[in-house]
DNA sequence: CTCTAATAGTTTGATGTTTAACTATTTGAC
DNA sequence: GTCAAATAGTTAAACATCAAACTATTAGAG
């Protein structure tokens, strides 16, 4: 959101930084939804495929950690995914508080088939930095991260 | 979401920038909401009770504009603040489909208290960085931004 | 062993969010 | 002047999201 707000000089350098953060990460996203809308997927069911997809089998737990969720929302977003065929739940026998997610032949081809052009997507949204640029953005975006880890 | 991905040395940085960026930006999100919490008000919510404050009153499609949502969802947005006294909205004369929402004088109150804690709260996150690289990090997101701005 | 605390997941209730279809109103081309 | 197109806003249906209260299961202290 816009600021209009007289503060310190402080104030208005961190205000400017972080308001400039949030529009682009806000941009980006929205190019990405319409990289999911093509597979009618919602960032949250991406996410999980994707997680599914490149790391295995997971828990709902790991799968919630990994999209920055709630595991509410994971069992609603599981929920909307077995619907449709793209993924199953899997007790486990050892210990039956788990329950493992794993993708179906339908999931993997789904999100086989849209990953690449999402990847494709970020090269060109990025493509307006060039890679030096590129390096420092992650650079600047890790360090502050890493500071904001609560 | 972490993404382990075999690609071109190009598709790399750019994802590598993608996916911090994005990490960064939903800690902060999140850190803000925290701050919202203390007066109940959500994201949506604080934003359009925040372009009233500094920028007078306005319609419900500049609201929505200023927030980056639908109109559809400014509607709801804008019942729920409704419901709890915090903004008027007053139907024009001139043009009888527009309507202005007007900020109550407890909405002034609320917002008037929380946007200072919200921006002390932005100046900690942001602190992690000089000034020089707030400023670094405007610039790189700024040009990002201008190329993406659909 | 037993019972309490911790953990994985679900449910509920409230809010947000979008798209698409809809109403009400105004504008502008003819 | 009239009527179609544009504009502001609402509604409906589907999914997302969280906090809090809940169930089921396991682990650990005693």
């Amino acid at each position: 959101m816009k600021i209009t707000y007289r503060g310190t000089k402080a104030e208005t350098e961190a205000l400017n930084a972080y308001v400039k953060l949030m529009r682009v990460a806000e941009t980006l996203m929205v190019a990405s939804q319409r990289d999911f809308a093509k597979g009618k997927l919602t960032v949250s069911q991406f996410g999980v495929l994707e997680a599914l997809y490149h790391l295995g089998p997971m828990c709902q737990r790991d799968a919630a950690k990994k999209i920055l969720k709630s595991t509410a929302n994971i069992t609603t977003v599981v929920d909307n995914l077995e619907k449709r065929g793209l993924v199953e739940r899997q007790r486990s026998s050892e210990d039956r508080r788990y329950i493992a997610l794993h993708l179906t032949d339908e999931g993997r081809n789904l999100i086989g088939r849209i990953f690449p052009s999402h990847v494709q997507g970020i090269v060109k949204n990025l493509s307006a930095l060039t890679t030096e640029e590129q390096q420092q953005l992650a650079h600047l975006c890790k360090k502050l991260g890493m500071a904001n880890t609560t």
